[in-house]
DNA sequence: GGTAGTGTACTAGTTACTTAGTACACTACA
DNA sequence: TGTAGTGTACTAAGTAACTAGTACACTACC
């Protein structure tokens, strides 16, 4: 996987797991695949995907069970939700709408744009 | 000032550049105020404004004369509307589409919050 | 018991970013 | 000429992120 050069690979690691639980790939109590898996997935070396895992377990969206794994707690997709919607209202949206501002980029434009670039794919 | 935590500080003072620009405070042949003063402005050391300003005329937005200061470049709000373009259109936009197709938000939602917080106050 | 698959805990080393401090060359100007 | 304000070039040090490698304890299962 390519990861951008502007945020910790761990942290964008995070966001595709968040992208997984509210696309409800994992719902609650799902095991999360391994560590090491998931270092081989995403080609990092594994202590960089513990970290995405620590830290996740730190927001109280996963647990973990000796010996067995990672799984996705029971209100994870709540966690999630108000993580990720705290995140887009204090940051992505204003920087969104300042440079949209400062583009000279209206509303319409970016309702050309959805149109165009169908929403999923994944 | 504060800073994200998730971007270099240098790039983050990059974009405050971006904006005195794109707003039209700095026009070309402007002088800028010097490495120094924009390190106290900021609250930074000299050698991180110092990093700004060569990423800055690496990308052929300023120039420097030496001795004397750096200054905007003739076509630096062309250079200037230019990388925010591509960086908008290439990550911010995709990323913010996304964002928002994962929490169920639509674009009259964006549209009401636009019209609550009125876009400028600098 | 043995084995494979888990997480965990280390040491070590590299790179990027940031700070701190010093020194020096160039330009403008009194 | 002297001085203040520029940028520039260093050394040194600290932190965070990332990689590499090893070792160990726990759990499930044959």
């Amino acid at each position: 996987m390519e990861f951008r050069e502007t945020q910790a690979i761990y942290l964008q690691i995070a966001d595709r797991f968040f992208e997984n639980i509210l696309q409800k790939k994992w719902v609650s109590g799902d095991k999360i695949p391994s560590i090491r898996d998931m270092a081989v997935e995403f080609e990092v070396n594994p202590n960089t995907t513990m970290r995405t895992f620590n830290f996740l377990q730190d927001k109280g969206v996963i647990y973990n069970k000796r010996g067995i794994g990672y799984f996705l707690a029971d209100d994870g997709l709540e966690k999630t939700i108000a993580l990720k919607k705290e995140q887009f209202l204090q940051e992505e949206l204003p920087m969104f709408v300042k440079t949209m501002q400062l583009l000279g980029l209206t509303l319409d434009d970016l309702k050309t744009y959805v149109q165009r670039n169908p929403l999923s794919d994944n």
